[in-house]
RNA sequence: GCGCGCUUAGCUCAGUUGGUAGAGCAGCGCUUUUACACAGCGAAGGUCGGGGGUUCAAAUCCCUCAGCGCGCACCA
């Protein structure tokens, strides 16, 4: 046999890889049916399923994205080598908020706004960018390797997507889990939409804090941060056990603040903090989370201040219409003049701004939908959706690596309040509520809940759409066919393992676990890897805004192969640990891959004419190394069951050069030259490489798959051998 | 305020039941030997953040302090 004219050349990355991945894609081995088909996997072998995070269709993938897929395609690849029912199932997700903003701050270039445009034709526009950010993803994700089964790729927007979606919101509010509630939320201004508590970040800013009494006949002087507001205040808290204010507590006073006439009770609540401020609290119940709390005890008015554009409704020309932080420059002006002023300090204060628009969270009461955590469930054994979340993992059936994340699930969920899921944006599932009112109804409006319209005139749907992540807390068993009872959700579902950023734990871990146990009654995962952020060189979280600074995923592939950005994702990166990617250790890694070419190159040239079904046994040196690769595979297949990818890849790295490449080969050199033990030397060369490639095909599926492609008697792709086991 | 993580060779990081410190990259020296100069070989480099404790033995367990990072809560 003669040697394969490739071989005589360097390896080639780029061009090799999209024929590789073009032989993989035309096999139909991603697809788990095939591999029954063919007798990969047997019909009853356990199953191995992953849901790909659905990237969001707001562009491109980044270095975030690569990291995913490369350690579940490592995680994938694994499982089905070893003959596992494998499911690696893709999909995209329309990322409500997120990708609407995007498209309107296209728009904008343009001079358009969406509300030029209406609901439908913005929509249509939407989905165009949308379906564009698709076709780029599936693009890239095949670029990057991905063994997912494309026959199966879902979007959590689309027709499938939801019916799951109106199906359980139905039952949801038939079961009373869902309730449409007015009450403070967090109002997004420059969004215009309210967002859940997990959107918002807290970003501590320098603040003024301002000590003063509402007039000069006002016994208490309060403190606050926002003057402007307390044209809205209706009370004066004070602490039940503050003396100093004791004699004060149940008398009421009117004053004029800043030309707005205001009716002040003085209230005791517990809430207060003696020690803040002066001890007492103006009462705000519109525009604060707190005061909104104590109003609904105390039997509070509440008088909305502030709308949604974040400007003054009420007062006179002073602040009438203007925005809130000209309205607060003009009320501290007012306060100094008139002397009511006591104190102005600086103090460092958290504000919550929204985590997608980066505005400044402005609390409204607002009459939106709702999820309630505490409502007892009867078919779920009288628990709440809370104990659901929490049950699974504290009792083991659900396993967080790294397991100090459990801890932090724990205290998400023991902090969690009801979840607002309606959101005034166009994009996105609209929540399936119908209203009619009628002189029938006499001023009530009736309102219907269904999959589809009710039947009769008058019905009018709601506006909103629902918070992205309800739709993505279904995806593990959603994609799969959910509500339908179709055939892979009994075969797919529990997935063996969610693998995702630790930083999406609340807003879609803790979701799915709520949703699967919920719907279903099962853990919608039995593992969840979480990874660590990818950061530069220099340790800032890489993101578009870094402009050059960030690493393309694509360019390093182009550069150095994806076997190379593989290698230097998985080594050293261990669960929930950010990782430092730079293009030196990638160019490292390219070596690596040169380094198994050309040392197959050697092996296959040395080995061309081994009698293949009858190969010679070791002697009792080479016996040595056989029995050494045999305890490594031992070793790495237990630590690939344990999640430890870096140790793996980094075992094999090293046996690989420091020792089949330094001394194994070396070792054969003398031996074929002097031809002392040669047939020894050839067959431990020959079944190394066999076994090797066999085992670094998961980290470096492209290399290995070529020259696995260069072998005399393969019978099928890499991909589908049989993972190495001790011989 | 509560909690978590990190601190190991110049840089980036491994180090899972405690048993004489590991890898990649960079740097240094030598070698163009026929798989590979996208290489090989060799040497160098660390009181494992400080302090204390448990132990025959601690990077590893416990306490404490410090720096950095993160999460949650508060946010008048």
């Amino acid at each position: 046999m003669e040697i394969n004219e490739k071989l005589l050349k360097p390896y080639n990355a780029k061009d090799t890889e999209e024929r590789i991945y073009k032989l993989w894609e035309d096999s139909g081995f991603f697809n788990p049916d095939v591999c029954i088909e063919k007798g990969i996997a047997e019909k009853d072998a356990k199953h191995f399923s992953i849901v790909l995070p659905p990237p969001n269709v707001t562009g491109s993938l980044h270095t975030g994205h690569a990291l995913m897929i490369v350690i579940q395609d490592i995680m994938v690849r694994h499982a089905r080598m070893q003959g596992l029912r494998t499911l690696w199932l893709p999909g995209t997700d329309h990322a409500a908020i997120a990708t609407q903003s995007k498209v309107e701050k296209i728009l904008e270039k343009e001079g358009i706004r969406k509300n030029d445009l209406g609901r439908e034709e913005f929509l249509k526009r939407v989905e165009n960018f949308a379906n564009e950010s698709h076709d780029t993803i599936v693009n890239q994700a095949k670029k990057m390797g991905a063994s997912m089964d494309w026959s199966r790729e879902a979007f959590t927007l689309d027709e499938k997507r939801n019916l799951a979606v109106k199906t359980t919101f139905k039952k949801m509010y038939d079961d009373g889990l869902i309730y449409r509630g007015y009450r403070i939320v967090n109002w997004d201004p420059k969004g215009q939409t309210v967002i859940s508590d997990d959107e918002t970040i807290s970003e501590e800013r320098k603040s003024k804090l301002y000590t003063f009494k509402y007039g000069k006949d006002f016994p208490i002087a309060i403190s606050t941060t926002r003057p402007e507001t307390k044209v809205g205040d209706v009370a004066v808290a004070v602490h039940p056990e503050d003396e100093r204010y004791t004699e004060f507590v149940g008398k009421e006073y009117n004053e004029v603040f800043c030309g707005v006439p205001i009716h002040i009770k003085i209230i005791a609540d517990e809430h207060v903090e003696k020690d803040f401020g002066t001890g007492a609290l103006g009462v705000t119940p519109a525009h604060s989370q707190i005061d909104w709390e104590m109003s609904q005890k105390h039997k509070l008015r509440v008088i909305p201040v502030i709308n949604e554009y974040a400007k003054m409704i009420v007062g006179d020309e002073r602040i009438l219409n203007k925005k809130t932080t000209d309205a607060r420059a003009t009320v501290v002006e007012w306060l100094q003049a008139e002397g009511l002023m006591e104190k102005e300090e600086d103090i460092m204060q958290n504000v919550p701004t929204a985590e997608r628009t980066g505005a400044v969270i402005e609390p409204l009461p607002k009459l939106q939908w709702f999820i309630d955590v505490n409502k007892k469930i009867k078919d779920r054994g009288d628990k709440s959706l809370k104990e659901l979340m929490l049950e699974p993992v504290r009792e083991g059936k659900i396993s967080i690596i790294p397991d100090r994340f459990e801890k932090v699930y724990y205290n998400w969920i023991e902090n969690l309040r009801d979840w607002c899921i309606s959101r005034q944006i166009w994009y996105g599932h609209r929540i399936p509520v119908w209203y009619r009112s009628t002189p029938l109804t006499a001023g009530k409006e009736e309102i219907y809940v269904g999959i589809e319209a009710p039947d009769g005139d008058g019905w009018i749907q709601d506006e909103d759409t629902l918070d992205t992540w309800f739709s993505s807390g279904l995806w593990t068993f959603s994609t799969l066919g959910w509500p339908e009872q179709t055939k892979d959700l009994k075969d797919y579902h529990p997935t063996t393992v969610l693998e995702t950023g630790h930083d999406i734990l609340f807003f879609w871990i803790a979701r799915m676990i709520l949703m699967s146990q919920y719907l279903i009654g099962e853990i919608p995962f039995e593992n969840v890897y979480l990874h660590g952020m990818v950061r530069t060189a220099d340790g800032k979280k890489m993101s578009k805004s870094l402009g050059e600074k960030a690493i393309d995923p694509l360019d390093i592939i182009g550069k150095y192969g994806n076997d190379a950005l593989r290698m230097a994702m998985i080594i050293g990166n261990t669960p929930g640990n950010d990782l430092k990617l730079d293009e030196n250790d990638i160019r490292g890694y390219a070596k690596f891959a040169n380094k198994i070419w050309n040392a197959s190159r050697f092996v296959l040239e040395q080995t061309k004419d081994l009698d293949l079904n009858n190969i010679p046994s070791f002697d009792e040196e080479d016996l040595k190394d056989h029995e050494a690769l045999n305890l490594l595979l031992e070793e790495i297949s237990k630590e690939m069951g344990e999640y430890r990818f870096s140790i793996v890849a980094e075992k094999l790295y090293h046996y690989f050069w420091h020792t089949f490449a330094d001394i194994i080969i070396e070792r054969s050199k003398k031996k074929i030259l002097e031809n002392n033990n040669a047939d020894s030397a050839k067959a431990l060369l020959y079944t190394q490489l066999i076994t090797l490639l066999k085992a670094m095909h998961p980290f470096v599926p492209f290399i290995t798959e070529e020259i696995w492609s260069i072998l005399p008697n393969k019978n099928n792709l890499l991909m589908v051998e049989k993972w190495p086991t001790k011989q």
